[in-house]
DNA sequence: GTCTATATTAAGATAGAC
DNA sequence: GTCTATCTTAATATAGAC
């Protein structure tokens, strides 16, 4: 069955040229960062048109109004945003699958800052806009993970850790070096340009600490 | 000595009759509340004059504009801010006295959310009006504690950790529940009203594992 | 599809009566 | 000190030519 009529094409897959294409995606680009940096009532078409080298009314013949823009990219985060968690395999090593997880959000952090400040400004603001998507994606993804980290937890291969909190300390901890750069580079100083370095260290190092079971206690099975 | 035109008497602390004393804090409150909630630029001076149950000409009386009522709010709270970091007695108890910074910086996220929300807004848009404060009081401030936990680790009294992402993460960690309290009521479901409870109970098995050293390495001087 | 010109609304700030 | 009325600017969005 190729693509038809039959399911409800999205917006967002609708068939473009190449133009298209290449407009609505510098057209996203730049609303990202506009959004992610002035948070959705300081962003100014204005900007957002000036930095994808287009004019306004063409920023409007593509996206109807400024919320059908910030709607198109959030409807896109939050899939991208919970890939890492996804991967987190049961049938993995316990302690490698949450450092491999820290890792990888923390390569998003890096690699994807105004990805995460869009979001975080989302969620300071009562999450208006995710508010459904959250209580049930979301919320759901993450009951399935912390199913798996309780059955970790009890079989003695992690310490005992509560696993909805344990997510939230993934989050804030990876989060924060996108979402409060400015006042990371500003601590650190001369530092700071070792910081992705020395901040997966540290989480390493921190993870670690906390999810190495006590030696003795419970053991079953032990390595491989 | 009592107070005097010895010192440039702050604005904030310029004698004022009563009324005008309670108006001022009335506006104060209110826009500490819209700015949280909706950032600088998409407070509006109607919101907040109708939440201070005043007039929006009658706000400016008090404030001379918008920028000069979020100035106001900004410069009293890095300084409340800091507070809990500032109490590190070099003196005390190295877990202890971490510890204690915790429950203080998770204790300001529930009792002050709108200021960590005020905070992380601005932050989050890179510090427009605090670089300076961030680069130098904060710095400053951040560097002195780092230097006693450098030394707490040097003999072996708490672990190895890298200083300024230790504290780092103690913010990260402890603003995500003021911060991101929607996202953690969302995911916690009914768990939600535990969420303080739990929080600080994590909070503090992951900072106690981070940190209490590996036994029979080091140690100098025991308990006491 | 893209532009110039413009309608419309909202918000910060001021004037001036009381 | 506080209000009503208003000025002014800026920003979203649209009309209509090309």
């Amino acid at each position: 069955m190729t693509d038809a009529a039959t399911t409800p094409t999205p917006d967002s897959l609708r068939p473009r040229t190449r133009i298209q294409q290449k407009n609505r995606e510098a057209i996203l680009d730049a609303a990202l960062g506009v959004f992610a940096r002035d948070g959705f009532a300081g962003a100014t078409l204005d900007r957002i048109a000036a930095e994808a080298g287009l004019s306004k009314p063409n920023l409007l013949y593509y996206f109807r109004s400024k919320e059908a823009m910030h709607h198109a990219l959030l409807a896109d985060l939050l899939d991208l945003w919970l890939d890492p968690l996804r991967a987190i395999d049961p049938a993995g090593e316990p302690v490698a699958e949450i450092l491999t997880y820290v890792r990888r959000k923390l390569g998003m952090s890096r690699n994807l800052p105004r990805e995460s400040r869009l979001f975080a400004n989302e969620i300071l603001q009562g999450a208006p806009r995710l508010q459904g998507v959250l209580g049930g994606e979301l919320a759901g993804l993450v009951e399935e993970k912390a199913a798996i980290v309780r059955g970790w937890s009890a079989a003695g291969r992690i310490a005992p850790v509560h696993p909805k909190h344990l997510f939230f300390s993934v989050w804030a901890l990876t989060q924060h070096y996108a979402d409060f750069d400015a006042q990371v580079v500003a601590v650190l100083g001369p530092e700071a340009d070792r910081r992705w370095l020395d901040a997966e260290r540290h989480l390493m190092q921190l993870f670690t600490a906390l999810l190495t079971p006590a030696p003795g206690l419970f053991k079953q099975g032990g390595a491989g």
